[in-house]
DNA sequence: CTGAAAGCGCTAACAC
DNA sequence: GTGTTAGCGCTTTCAG
């Protein structure tokens, strides 16, 4: 039975017949510490005896710096993404000794400042404020006051340290996976909405484009709601297009759009190929066929985080751009254009 | 600025010309303590001034009893599930002015017991050790050490608090939909693997059967692996049954079946209504044409976790269930035999 | 090799 | 009304 009141180390002191600062000793493993191997015997067999805990909270009092990192996050379940973010922080965090404080503010700017101030109060070594969509943010007043950095997001002001995912180099991965298997009629399929993401995926379209050597054609870039219906919906204007290839803005998207393209008996990869991005597991694994895609690394975002927190990355920039690689799926098919310029008799 | 160490009470006690136990008194705004105006407001002053932050550890610490909750996850970010609860139960921990601490260990039992143990040694009020998939499950020895309440799981001996959800009652609802809607022959595709969730799931479809008047038919329930590809390789059985109507044992199962279904003009739910279970958004909301389901109520799981542990719940059973609600999209329509027997007209 | 003493930031009696 | 004192559980000089 473990008594209601936890021993102390004291108590164990008491027990083993030495002085706390003894016992002190040979539960952090003091290497200068010369304790008589007799001594340490008896003091860890007090230790079992009462079953001891160390008092976390009563060492960080006095040695002045706690092992917590905060998180917070603006939206932990709406989708999957913020699960990965806390994922990889908390991994991270805990190699390096730290726990995981966490906090979900639904976007709430009061419930953020409550959270913040308690993760304050705690002590905290720093804080990460994560969004669970790539987005400018604003800086809590509050966030200031802490040592932190941004994750999955950025601010307007320079010099704020934050992670985010590269846009630009995921849509060119994206684009490239087409371009590889022999497309040379490319359409894009962006969102609606504004947002770092559709500027730099469609930015990494263009780039990839540039590089293989074929024209942009602003007619090939289509827009539609970023979801299942989005995709659906541009379907006709897609077919109206005469590509033999799309990428789409996100897996969600291209969900869609093989819901569209099937009732239209288009096959996917043999009349069309196609890509996504995000990398959203229970979608992009399991649709007819699985689908090629561009991962969003959120792991690895809450990841960084940590380590620029602590001080272990040091990168030039303030904003770290962590790469989206690609996932090969089976929604590419080679065209008959690749034959027509095969590498070896390129010229 | 911020200095570095940030300010102590002592120091805005001296800032104020006042004693520490009076800066304490404002500062934990104590109802019986009188303090004149003239000092409240110096001391609200240097407060202000130092930027002082209470510091929560050394309150902690002579209090007795900290402000956190452990959660212990053995998947944080495989499935939206575990986010689901992380978020159900931060929200209702903060409402009773706790944090949560959290951990992921992957299902790793040295990684659970150094959680637990960490958790152990801050002085948690309690854990929270939770499964992504409704399951039973082993005690970690550590874990006896706290108060603790099991989340989406239990164990196999008596008394041990645990919050699962009610699938039985959930298969239930599932399948009243289609009765509801007057189908008569109604099939069940339930997983291959052993569950909780298999034996409930089928419990709740022949009591609904019962319920409605109709014939429990062994020949009605097929067995497919519960993911997209299971069903949609469970088509052929299922079209072989001619059933008008059929309950899925989740949602991504539905969605393949959709494929297949789709694939050999059968619609939805013009020929077939189609139930599913879990309620997974990104799948269920967005399929088409968007499916009726029942929702696996993980957010609530973690919330009651919560309320158990603080004792603000004492239920009559050590395992309370929770309900799975019923969610109604598009993919049921009625069929003739439901006007067969109109409620009015019935007996 | 081990013990005594001071103090981390705060609260709670109990004085005055 | 407000200050003094004594710890909460632990680490850390510094003696011995």
């Amino acid at each position: 039975m473990t008594p209601a009141r936890p021993a102390t180390l004291r108590e164990v002191a008491e027990a083993a017949g030495v002085s706390p600062s003894t016992v002190s000793l040979v539960v952090n493993k003091k290497k200068d510490a010369r304790i008589s191997a007799e001594t340490r015997r008896r003091v860890r067999d007090a230790i079992r005896d009462l079953g001891y805990r160390p008092n976390a909270l009563a060492k960080t009092l006095v040695s002045g710096s706690s092992r917590f990192i905060g998180l917070v996050a603006d939206a932990i379940a709406t989708t999957p993404f913020a699960g990965q973010i806390i994922h990889g922080a908390q991994d991270e965090a805990w190699k390096h000794g730290y726990a995981l404080l966490i906090a979900n503010t639904e976007g709430n700017s009061d419930l953020e400042k409550d959270a913040i101030t308690m993760m304050l109060e705690h002590k905290v070594r720093g804080i990460l404020y994560s969004t669970w969509f790539h987005r400018v943010t604003e800086i809590p007043e509050a966030l200031r006051e802490a040592d932190f950095v941004l994750v999955n997001c950025f601010a307007a002001e320079d010099g704020v340290r934050a992670v985010v995912p590269d846009e630009a180099q995921g849509g060119r991965e994206a684009t490239e996976l087409l371009i590889r298997a022999g497309h040379r009629r490319i359409a894009f399929i962006n969102a609606t909405i504004p947002a770092p993401a559709k500027d730099g995926r469609l930015a990494g379209y263009r780039a990839a484009l540039d590089d293989g050597g074929l024209a942009f054609d602003p007619a090939l870039v289509l827009e539609a709601y970023p979801d299942q219906e989005g995709g659906y919906d541009a379907v006709p204007a897609l077919l109206a297009l005469g590509a033999t290839a799309v990428y789409c803005y996100n897996d969600r998207m291209a969900a869609g759009l093989y819901d569209g393209l099937r009732e239209r008996g288009v096959s996917v990869p043999g009349d069309l190929s196609v890509v996504g991005f995000d990398n959203q597991e229970v979608i992009a694994a399991h649709v007819r066929p699985p689908l090629s895609t561009v991962a969003l690394p959120h792991d690895e975002l809450g990841a960084a985080g940590i380590r620029l927190l602590l001080g272990l990355d040091s990168p030039e920039e303030s904003i770290v751009k962590v790469e989206c690689p690609p996932v090969e799926r089976a929604s590419v098919a080679a065209t008959d254009a690749a034959f027509t310029t095969p590498p070896d008799a390129a010229r």
